[in-house]
DNA sequence: TCGCAGATTGCCT
DNA sequence: GGCAATCTGCGAA
């Protein structure tokens, strides 16, 4: 399976969000590896996009959106909850980044069931939350290289038939843009 | 089945 | 001091 090329990450922040979709997210502990199928992602620019942590300046939290395109951005909300995002945008942006939202669970399953502390696999990864608890990203993969095969990455995957859009999730401004992406298997 | 509020931390104003 | 790119459980119907 082969590991997307910062390229891939080099283009305009949507087109890349609707690309992720069917790709393969890896999360590699110690020797085990958990992986999952990108089934829905969103979209987030710098400038323009007000529902973005990086639509207004730079800040300690946010600077990872502004910096190399194919790292990836963890954040924590909610008191409780970590956001795995990839960065991705073209030279017209100054920031940009995709939001993992939802996976299928591939390999791993047990240590996902084992980390959420629930059996039900539709339940496992279906979410932003969910999916960095079923794979114990936290900040510690802050601004890791996703075009490597290290700690996280992405492969190539399989084709999505019928791609979804909608408006993103969770947001109270500029929820008009239809930046949130998903499919079904 | 649906809707709502609590959890709980860190960031920004 | 207010609120956030969320999840879960609980209570009502």
């Amino acid at each position: 399976m082969k590991v997307l090329s910062r390229k891939f990450y080099s283009r305009d922040t949507v087109c890349v969000a609707r690309e992720l979709l069917g790709k393969i997210l890896v999360r590699k502990i110690g020797r085990q590896k958990l992986s999952g199928i990108i089934t829905e992602t969103e979209a987030y620019k710098g400038n323009n996009d007000p529902a973005s942590h990086a639509a207004k300046k730079i800040t300690e939290r946010n600077k990872v959106m502004f910096g190399q395109i194919g790292k990836t951005y963890v954040y924590f909300t909610y008191g409780n909850h970590f956001m795995l995002n990839a960065v991705a945008k073209n030279e017209k942006n100054n920031a940009g980044a995709v939001l993992i939202r939802s996976i299928e669970p591939q390999n791993g399953i047990k240590s996902m069931i084992k980390n959420r502390k629930t059996s039900v696999i539709s339940n496992l990864t279906n979410g932003p939350g969910k999916l960095t608890q079923a794979m114990n990203i936290t900040k510690e993969q802050n601004n890791i290289d996703l075009t490597k095969n290290s700690l996280v990455f992405i492969t190539d995957g399989i084709k999505p038939k019928k791609i979804l859009k909608k408006p993103r999730i969770g947001i109270t401004k500029g929820t008009e843009k239809l930046w949130n992406f998903s499919f079904q298997t």
